[in-house]
RNA sequence: UGAGUUGGCCAGAUGAUCGCUGCCUGAUAUGAAAAUUAUCAGGGGGAGGAAAGUCCGGGCUCCACAGGGCAGGGUGCCAGCUAACGGCUGGGAGGCGUGAGCCUACGACAAGUGCAGCAGAGAGAAGACCGCCGAUGGCUGCUUUCGAGUAGAACAGGUAAGGCUGAAAGGGUGCGGUAAGAGCGCACCGGACCACUGGUAACAGUUGGUUGCAGGGUAAACUCCACCCGGAGCAAGACCAAAUAGGGUUCCUAAUGGCGUGGCCCACGUUGGAACCGGGUAGGUUGCUUGAGCCUUAGAGCGAUUUAAGGCCUAGACGAAUGAUUAUCCUUUUCUUAGGAAAAGAACAGAACCCGGCUUAUACGGCUGACUCACUAA
RNA sequence: GGAGAGAUGGCAGAGUGGUCGAAUGCACCGGUCUUGAAAACCGGCAUGGGUUUAUAGCCCAUCUAGGGUUCAAAUCCCUAUCUCUCCG
């Protein structure tokens, strides 16, 4: 029987695991949300979540959408292998309801899983984007003396 | 019945499945034991009326048990409540409303200083531009009994009735009075001061007396008066563990110095101090929820509030829980002859140390107490 | 979570309560100059509403929004909205 719980040990809890993913991550995206993954050492998928005040203003909205990611990861665990999965949210996503969220969440977890597998060929986002890592990586670089 | 005024309460309900979180109980593992940690099972908790804005006030923590002075800031009719307040309650005054009621930063410009563009004659113990008068003094003419009389002009001058300007022009109306006028005099109205009476007071008065009458506006202008305010904030602060180091170099000197101290000075406390270089960690625990707490009953008070007795424990997360799906009821809308069917479950919005207020946001919102006005009936 | 600063024309940015719809610069438009352009010089230039057949002119409103004080507010006071900065 498989559980469908949501331990701390699905979580990404501090933000040195965090900074890991940031460095050079497999990118998937839709119109509402910003996904980031890489394979860990582990025996199970972690998530995290980055809801930015900027991006989605209400408290409230924000924590209906890090509940209805929570949900969805949580329901699909299973059909995924040891990777760890960033979220970032875009703007007006906050306009969706939670059924079209879902959805797209759904989707997104498979996609990824697919992208990660170390058979699976390197992906063409990199190459085609050179510009996007490199405006991420100067991103990232930033805040991380601060921490 | 309609129209309104004002106060209080609620923030869909119940169930199923899958989850999150911390509390309690039990089991297993590590361990000599206590204890801790990890996993599992069960039980019973788990967002708001504004959790928001951070506009005020406190508790709490550190700086000194927060002391004196200056500077700075706040409040501003009176009394009370309170831990405290810029909050609330009651009262006064003024304004609005037929009324129930509602609104008001409502101390002092007669302590002093400042400001008021343009316009206007004049803007502060005002002023003569037009106007009115020209009594009085002079001028000219006429008459003359040589004392003066009379007419005219408007030179000196008088005048704040009327006009003009402006946001604002130094009590109002009427009569008398005058050369013309004027609180110049009188009557009434209004005001000021003193006394008396009522009231704790603000303040009030068909009360009595004095006074022709304040020297206009502005203090959300400086200021004065009264009262209040030390500073910083849980990213406050305390502890544990780990890593590196228990350093090196230079300078100042012994201290009327440095630091604490965050506007300045005094005072106080503490101490050798400062700069640069090197190394390198930023993980956990605590603060963290029992509190000016909530409910009921009784007493005090017009009331805010308070006293006593009994009962209750009601979120404590930390890359951050409090959710998702679904069924029924209920409500609303749409369609249908009806039965019924379909859709939606709302608005504002999410705790982060905790309280008391204020302000702002709120649905087709719902329930309810008291009161006012209009109409009708008895 | 806490502390603080700000909002003025298309953009930047001055503005002691009074002749302020608002200096100045950039941008833009027209003209002079040039074969043409640039530079230089001269002039103009916020938006909405009303009046008018229409233009010009005139009047009213607007300095983030709503109230208040004042004769008079971009300026002073209160409330709200938005933006930015700092604190580990």
């Amino acid at each position: 029987m498989e559980s469908f719980g949501f331990g701390r040990e699905l979580r990404l809890l501090t933000p040195s695991h965090y900074s890991r993913i940031f460095n050079e991550p497999v990118r998937a995206a839709t119109n509402c949300f910003t996904l980031l993954a890489k394979a860990n050492d582990l025996s199970n998928p972690r998530l995290g979540l980055t809801v930015a005040k900027k991006r989605v203003k209400k408290a409230c909205d924000r924590n209906r959408i890090k509940r209805l990611a929570r949900e969805s990861f949580r329901l699909s665990q299973h059909k995924l292998d040891n990777i760890d999965i960033v979220l970032m949210v875009k703007n007006g996503c906050e306009l969706q309801d939670n059924a079209e969220l879902t959805k797209q969440l759904n989707k997104m977890w498979l996609k990824l899983n697919e992208r990660c597998k170390p058979g699976a060929p390197k992906p063409a986002p990199f190459k085609k984007r050179p510009r996007n890592q490199k405006n991420n990586k100067s991103k990232l670089n930033k805040p991380s003396p601060t921490r």
